[in-house]
DNA sequence: AGCGTTTGATTAATCGATTAACCATTGATT
DNA sequence: AATCAATGGTTAATCGATTAATCAAACGCT
C-alpha cells in the first residue's frame, strides 16, 4: 500500500531544527544529555508541529506496549461502569491504556479473552474473576481483584468488613431475626458478605441464611422466596449481598402489600445506580473502586516496570503458577450508606399488609 | 534495559526452517506466493513454537494498530455493559481490539479522552455522545451511535418506532390519559422515544409530556413528581423513557399504595438488568445492541481498509468536518418486551389506595 | 602546556513484520 | 533451440522511537 506517513515525527522535527533524531528523542523524554535551551526549542517546535510519538514504533523497540488489559468474565456485572471508569482513570492517570475483554459469562472464553489481550500485547492484565475462577499462566503480571480472602488476591474491597457494617447497622436497629440473602453459594465475594454479617451479629440474634440461584435452578424461575411467609413468621429486616437482590424484595414485599422499613427491613450491597432513586432509597455498602483501581494499576505497574531484571532465560518453559502481582494494601474499607430502606425493628405481630395508614 | 525478546518471532521460525522470513511472513498472511507443503510446514512450525505475532511490529510497518476506541461520555449510563460487550465482541469477530476512554461526564474532558485513544493510534473510534455533543475533526474514522434524526449519525436503535411500539401497546390496552416522562429534554435519544411515542397515539388519547432532570435542578432533589395526583386526575398508564424511570415512579407508586399495574400501567426501554426481576416485572423496549455493534464496527472498519487511497497529502491541514462514516443499515428495530407491569386500563374512580383485594 | 573530565550532541543498531523489487528455476510456446 | 511466462523464493528497505557507543569540544586542574 505504501501509506506516506502523514504525522510528523521525530525525524521531520530533527530535521526541521538541523539536529538529530536522537536528540529530540532525548530532549523529549529527558533522559540523554542536551543542553536546556535546545530542549526549549525542540519542545517547542514538537507542539508547534502537533507531534505525537507513535505508540507502535516505542512499543516495538521498548517491548512494552503502555496498554493494560481488563478482564471480567461476568461483564453483565451492574458493576461494570463503576470499575471501568475507575480502571480507565487510574490507568490514564499512570500513562496507560486500557483494553478490554469480555468472555460472555463461560469459563472457556475466558481464556480466549486473556488470550486475545495477550496477542494484543497487554503489559499487564486487570482480573475480575467470577466465582473464584483461577487464571492460568499468561506471561505478563496479573492484578486478580476479588476478595481479600482469596488466594493470589492482588487487591479488593472487605466485603467481610462490610457485611458486618450492614449487619451492625440493623443489630443497632434492634433487629432481632435476620434473614441473609444471598444468590450464588460459589462466589467468593458473595461467602466474605455473608461470613462478615454472621460475624457481626450476636448470639442474642436470630439469622438464617438462603442462596437465590440454587433455589431458581431448581425451582424454575417462577420458585418463590415465599417472603410473606417468613416476614409473618417474625423476620424483621432482610439483608441481601447486591442491590440487584434487594431491588428484587424490596418490590416483592412492596406488592404483597408489606412496607419498607415499616414492617421489614432491606439492605443491598454495592450502591448501584438506581439504589438511590427508588422508593425507598436502598440502604447499601459503597466500595471505593476509584481506591481498588489505584491500588490494583499501581501494583501491576511497579511489576510491569521491575519484571524486566528477572526475565526468565528459558523462553519455552512458562511458569505454571499465574504471576498474580501482590500490593501493599489489599483491602480497602467500604462505606455503609444509611437510607430509608432500614428503620427500626418492629416485631411483627399481626398480619394487615393493607388497610393501614403510615 | 536490552530486554531479550523472549517469544519466537518470524525470523525465528524462518531459521527453524532453513528459509527466509519474508516465505514465512507470506506463508502466514497468504499473500505472496509460497508452495502449498511450505505453507503447510510453516504453519505447523508456528503452532509448534506458539508463534504470536507482534502487534507492534505489524502496527509500525503498516500503520494500522487493529485497535478501536470506544468512547462513552456518560459513562454512568446503565447501558455501558450491554454496549461495552456488544463492540468487543463484533470487533474481535473482526480481529479488532477495543480501547475504551471515559470522560467521566464532562463536555472537556471528552476531548482529552478521544485524545488519549488517538494518541494510542486506534483506527476509528465509536462515540455514544452525550446529549448531542458534536465531535471535532480527529483525524481517524468515526462511527456515531446516537439516533437516526441526528446528523452524522451511523447507526442506533429506532428509538422513535421504539416509541411507537410501546404507545400502540398502552393504546390496545384501552389506556386513553397518558403520561409521557423523560429525563432530560436535551437528548436526542429521548427526543425520538417521546416523539415516537406522541406520533403513534391517537387524536382520542391525552397525554402529557414531563421532564424530570429540570424540576429536579430547580427544586432540588426532594422535588416530587406528584404522581399520586396525576393518577387521581386520571392517568391510566405512565410511560418512561428509561427504566431507571420507570423503576423510580414503580416504586414511588408501590410506596404510596396504588397498585401496578391495576391501578397504572408502567413502562420502561433498555431492558436493563434489573427489569424482568422487579415486581411487576417491566414492560419494556430491547434494543439489539450486537446488531449495531456490528453494523458500527463494519462500517468503520470498511472506511478504514478503504480509506488510505485518498490519505491527504497535506497533513498540516486537517479536515475540519468529522470523518463519521456511513453505514448501509442506519436504523435497526427495536422489540417490544411485554411483561406485568401494564395491564388493562381501568380508569380510576374513586381513590382507594389501600384496603382492597387484587 | 598537557591531561583528564564533563558536557552536548551524533551514529548506528535494534525491535518485528511487511512488501516492493529482484533472482532463479521450471514449463510452455513457437 | 530460443524466448517468454509462470512459479517459488530471497534481499533489503522500511515503519518510528530508543539507546548504547562514540566523538568533539570546552573546561578544570596541576
Amino acid at each position: 500500500m505504501a501509506v506516506p506517513r502523514t504525522g510528523p515525527n521525530l525525524t521531520k522535527i530533527a530535521a526541521a531544527l538541523g539536529v538529530s533524531s536522537a536528540t529530540v528523542s532525548n530532549a523529549l523524554s529527558g533522559k540523554g544529555r542536551v543542553s536546556a535551551d535546545l530542549v526549549q526549542k525542540i519542545r517547542q517546535k514538537a507542539d508547534e508541529l502537533g507531534y505525537v510519538p507513535s505508540n507502535a514504533g516505542r512499543a516495538l523497540r521498548t517491548g512494552r506496549s503502555g496498554v493494560l488489559g481488563l478482564v471480567l468474565p461476568d461483564i453483565a456485572n451492574p458493576l461494570f461502569p463503576q470499575i471501568a471508569q475507575a480502571m480507565e482513570m487510574a490507568a490514564s492517570n499512570n500513562g496507560y491504556g486500557v483494553l478490554i475483554a469480555d468472555s460472555r459469562g463461560e469459563v472457556t472464553t475466558q481464556t480466549d479473552a486473556i488470550g486475545r489481550l495477550i496477542e494484543r500485547g497487554v503489559d499487564g492484565l486487570i482480573v475480575i474473576p467470577r466465582r473464584g475462577t483461577r487464571i492460568g499462566a499468561v506471561g505478563c503480571p496479573v492484578a486478580m481483584v476479588d476478595t481479600p480472602s482469596t488466594p493470589g488476591n492482588t487487591v479488593s474491597a472487605d466485603h467481610w468488613e462490610g457485611g458486618e457494617q450492614i449487619a451492625r447497622h440493623l443489630s443497632d436497629l434492634g433487629h432481632k431475626k435476620i434473614l441473609l440473602l444471598g444468590n450464588d453459594p460459589a462466589s467468593n465475594v458473595q461467602n466474605d458478605r455473608i461470613g462478615g454479617m454472621k460475624a457481626a451479629l450476636g448470639r442474642d440474634i436470630c439469622h438464617q441464611t438462603i442462596w437465590l440461584e440454587p433455589i431458581l435452578r431448581d425451582g424454575g424461575t417462577t420458585a418463590s422466596l415465599k417472603l410473606p411467609y417468613l416476614v409473618e413468621s417474625g423476620v424483621t429486616a432482610i439483608a441481601t449481598v447486591s442491590d440487584l437482590l434487594a431491588l428484587r424484595v424490596l418490590t416483592e414485599l412492596q406488592t404483597a402489600g408489606f412496607r419498607v422499613p415499616g414492617h421489614v427491613s432491606v439492605t443491598g450491597f454495592d450502591d448501584l445506580i438506581f439504589s438511590p432513586v427508588v422508593t425507598p432509597a436502598l440502604t447499601t455498602i459503597h466500595m471505593d473502586m476509584a481506591q481498588i483501581a489505584e491500588i490494583a494499576v499501581a501494583a501491576l505497574i511497579a511489576e510491569i516496570t521491575g519484571t524486566q531484571k528477572i526475565k526468565s532465560t528459558t523462553p519455552q518453559q512458562k511458569r505454571t503458577v499465574p504471576d498474580t502481582v501482590m500490593a501493599d494494601t489489599s483491602r480497602v474499607p467500604m462505606e455503609l450508606i444509611i437510607r430509608s430502606s432500614t428503620g427500626p425493628a418492629t416485631p411483627y405481630q399481626t398480619h394487615i399488609p393493607n388497610g393501614e395508614t403510615l
